[in-house]
This record gives C-alpha cells, structure tokens and sequence, in this order.
RNA sequence: GAGGUUGUAGCUCAGUUGGUUAGAGCGCUAGAUUGUGGUUCUAGAGGUCGAGGGUUCGAAACCCUUCAUCCUCCCCA
C-alpha cells in the first residue's frame, strides 16, 4: 500500500479554506442574483465532440477525456484494438473515449441553450458556478480542477448588457475589498481593424497572440514575434504606432480613431467602448475601467467587448477574471443568430490576492460559536438541554464529547476558534446558573441558565 | 508539449569531503495543574532520508532510472 495521494494539480480544502472560499463564492452569487440572473448547473461531463474544436488546437490538447468502460471486454477485443491504433494516429474515436470533462462552462451552457432555446425566455440571463478541469501543467495560480464563476447573458446584442456586467465587476470587487483591482476593455473590433490595416484580415490571430504579450516581454520582443510571425516591416510599424498609444482613455480614443477610425470595423469598435466608457457608472476611488489596445484574450469566439479583471499590480497574479460579447455561440450547435456577452471571475485567483492582501473578514473562519463544557453526568444532560435551546434559536454551538479536564475543553474550544464557552459545574448544577466565558477577551461572568438564550455570542 | 528546481519527523527545514546510534524549531501526547485556555517548565512518542537499482569497506549525500513537487515557456482562470 503506498502513500495516499492526489492526482497532479487537484487540491483538497480544509475547513477553513472552505470558509473562506465560500465567503468568495456567496459575494459572487448575491451580486449575480441581484442583477437578474439564474442559476444554471450542467454535468461534470459532456460528449466529447460538444466540447472539441471550441477552444482552439491548443485548447483541444487540455481537455481531460474518459476512457470508456469496457474496453476490456473479450468480444470486442479486436475492435478495442483497431480503434486505439487510430488513437495512436491522433484522432478521436468513439469506441475508446466519447465523453470528456467540461473544459468551461461557456461551452456548456450555448449546449443547453441551443437544446433549449424553444422553451427559454430571452434575453437570458444565467450564472453558473462548477468546477471546470484542464490537462494543463499546474503552476503557480493554476490547477487542473478550478472553479469558474460564469455570467451570461444570450439573446440580445444591447451595449447595455457590457455596462451592466463591468459593473458586476466593480460590485463583486469592492465588496470583497479588492479595490485596486483594474478593469481592461477592448474590442475585437478593433484588433480587426488593426489586421485589416496590415494588410490581412488573416494575421489577426498572429498579431493579437504577440501584442498581448506587450506588459510581459516588451516591446522589443513583441516586433521580433511579429517578424517571427511573418509579418514585414511596414507591418509592424504600424503595429508600433498601435502599441504606443497611450495616455487617459479619451486620449487613447483620440488617437486610435486617427489611426483606424476610417475602417468599417474600427469605427464600430471605438463607438462600443467609447459608449462602456461613458455609461459604466462606477464610482470608485480610481476608475478601474481601462482601455487596453494590447487585450486579446484567448478563446477565439469573442466578436466584441473583451474584458480582463486584473489583480491589484502589487500581487504579482494577473487576470482575476475576463469576458466578452460572442455573436453566434450557438450556431456551433446549429441554432444560429443567439448573441450573448459574458463574464467569468476566477475563484482560486481571486482567494490568492485576497490572502496576500489580507481581506478575508475575521469572522469567516467562526464556525461553532458556544462550546458547553462537559463536567459529568448531570452537568451534561443540563448543559445538553440548554445547548439544544441556544440550537434552536439559530446559535451554533456543541458540548465537549467527554467529561475531562477543563484544561483540554479549553484547548479544543481555542483550536476550534470557538468564541465562547459555558460552563455548568456541580455548583452552577445546584444554583441554576452558568458561567459565561469570552474567550478573546478572558472575560467571564455567571448568569442565571434562564438568561442564556437572550444572550448573544458574537 | 519543452526546459529547470526540490524531495530528510505531522509541518518548516539543518545535516560538513561519503564515515559510528540522522538533528532542530513548531505541532502532537503526558505531567507540573482534582473548576479556568493562551505563557512557562519537564518528559515522551514520532523516520523504509520519495521509490527502485548501481558505485563503495561504508550512501541521506555520488551515478542511473522512476515517481512526486514547485517554477519558467506555450496557453490560460
């Protein structure tokens, strides 16, 4: 028998961590809710072929697939083996592996609404919170099994929709305390436009995968992989003069329509987020919508608005979450025409910035409120009986499993960061009262056991 | 998929050039303390040195293989 073990990039959660991630998952759920979305919750799995080609080649090597049951079945042995050559080949077959755990939950979720766009009322509005699960390589910040907090909404191409969704961004941010964060926007449009102004609308993926990499490798680096890219020198020139652009966001306005503003495109895209500029009303101590020319996002089904959260810069973490506005994710499944913009907030990202930053509130971590000391028989059926009342009105509280040592009830009331403990002795048994002990401030005092449940232990 | 790092007690880590019986701090258990925790003091338990093989009179240390881990790139949350 060897060591237990969790598979690579799989994490187990303590009780405390436990706490604290749900702290950050209620915030998400409230604010969501708030804002007129629906839940929704679909499978760990979904048919392989569902999930494959949405996420670019790359995004294809990082789906997690199953093996199918049975392979080992002696009447089909042969077949089994046939089909695993064609898996050695690369391909997908049927016979070996048909399903595969979901990879996101945007996918997922144009599944559902394309199976039930007949019975659904749009615009539709729904938010999921799953885990999703990813062959990659973990690293810092990066696992194989996450949870992704998703909001979108189908059915309506309204700007409305961006504003409302940078400012769930802003709710969700602030309420949990991480203020410094930055919202990034940019169009799909624009990067368009940029291509069309090199001369194809081909090197688009070219250019927006090197420019992304702007604030990371610099600039030098970036026209070296455009030039890598096959990209000419007039190319990247203007690709510099799209990279220098700088200053407030009305300035970079400025200066992105003298550059593009003459394109079909462009044009559309400048008026999109000049629009999110103007009518996101978020109030904040520093803006935190920022326009960023060099945001592309990965996942290649974004037409629109594209959103990046990124952390707070003194926490070396990067983006805490990113979106987009989709014109046809459903027509991949055969129901065209359902446009939808959405957002996701990446949970175990947003747990490390608060960590570090120290946000999390003190009383996350409470759990039992009142531990009732054990001190014999009698002691216990009493002190049973009133924990039972303080029970039902909503206290959360437990008596010490065993009669010992007041010394250890102590200890295990501290570990447990248990607030408060009562203690009902012989003596108190006799005079109908109990001790009630603060154990943060040391401070105690004995109360008639009627008084106890107008008592209120936080 | 490519490159690198580190694996020694429950946790964090020492361990000299290869040399006797592998250490510390924290944590854990018990006692000092028969109705008062946190501090202090004392004692105790706890190890296949990641695993397998090799070199050697002798390996935690050197070599090979393998597994795990963390990091960087690609990509992404």
């Amino acid at each position: 028998m060897s060591k237990p073990s969790l598979p690579q990039g799989t994490r187990d959660f303590g009780p405390e961590v436990v706490r604290k991630r749900q702290y950050i998952f209620n915030t998400i759920r409230t604010v969501f809710e708030l804002y007129g979305f629906q839940p929704l919750e679909t499978p760990a799995m979904e048919n392989l072929e569902t999930l494959m080609g949405k996420y670019g080649e790359e995004g294809d090597k990082l789906i997690f697939r199953i093996l199918n049951n049975g392979l080992d079945n002696p009447d089909k042995q042969q077949q089994a083996r046939a089909d695993f050559e064609k898996v050695l080949e690369g391909k997908n077959v049927k016979g070996i592996t048909e399903r595969a755990l979901k990879y996101d939950l945007t996918i997922p979720f144009a599944r559902y609404v394309a199976m039930n766009h007949g019975q659904l009322t749009f615009p539709f509005k729904r938010y999921q919170i799953q885990p999703v699960w990813r062959a990659d390589r973990p690293q810092r910040g990066r696992y194989r099994e996450f949870y992704q907090c998703d909001a979108d909404m189908v059915g309506s191409n309204s700007l409305l929709n961006e504003v409302e969704l940078a400012n769930i961004y802003n709710d969700v941010f602030t309420q949990l305390g991480i203020d410094q964060y930055e919202l990034r926007i940019n169009s799909r449009k624009i990067l368009a436009a940029l291509a069309e102004l090199c001369g194809g609308a081909d090197k688009m993926i070219d250019i927006t995968i090197a420019i992304d990499k702007l604030d990371k490798i610099g600039l030098d680096k970036v026209k070296a992989e455009l030039e890598q890219r096959g990209l000419n020198e007039e190319q990247i020139s203007t690709i510099e003069k799209y990279l220098n652009i700088t200053g407030n966001n009305r300035e970079k306005l400025q200066q992105i329509t003298a550059l593009i503003g003459h394109l079909e495109t462009g044009k559309k895209g400048i008026e999109e987020l000049e629009y999110l500029d103007n009518n996101s009303q978020i109030d904040n101590r520093h803006s935190p919508l920022v326009l960023d020319f060099t945001l592309a996002r990965g996942l290649n089904y974004y037409t629109g608005i594209i959103f990046e959260a990124k952390a707070p810069a003194t926490v070396k973490i990067g983006s805490i979450g990113g979106g987009g506005r989709y014109n046809d994710l459903t027509g991949l499944f055969g129901v065209p025409n359902i446009p939808g913009v959405g957002i996701s907030f990446g949970v175990d990202r947003i747990y490390d910035v608060m960590e570090e930053l120290q946000l999390f509130p003190e009383n996350v971590a409470i759990g039992t409120q009142v531990l009732f000391f054990n001190l014999g028989a009698d002691e216990s059926t009493m002190a049973f009986s009133h924990m039972q009342s303080l029970r039902k009105q909503g206290v959360r509280c437990e008596l010490f499993h065993e009669p010992t040592k007041m010394d250890k009830q102590f200890k295990y009331a501290e570990k447990k960061n248990i607030g408060f403990v009562i203690i009902i002795g012989s003596q108190e048994l006799q005079n109908g009262t109990c001790v009630v002990k603060n154990l943060k401030t040391g401070i105690q005092e004995t109360i008639p056991v009627a008084n106890l449940t107008s008592k209120l232990f936080i």
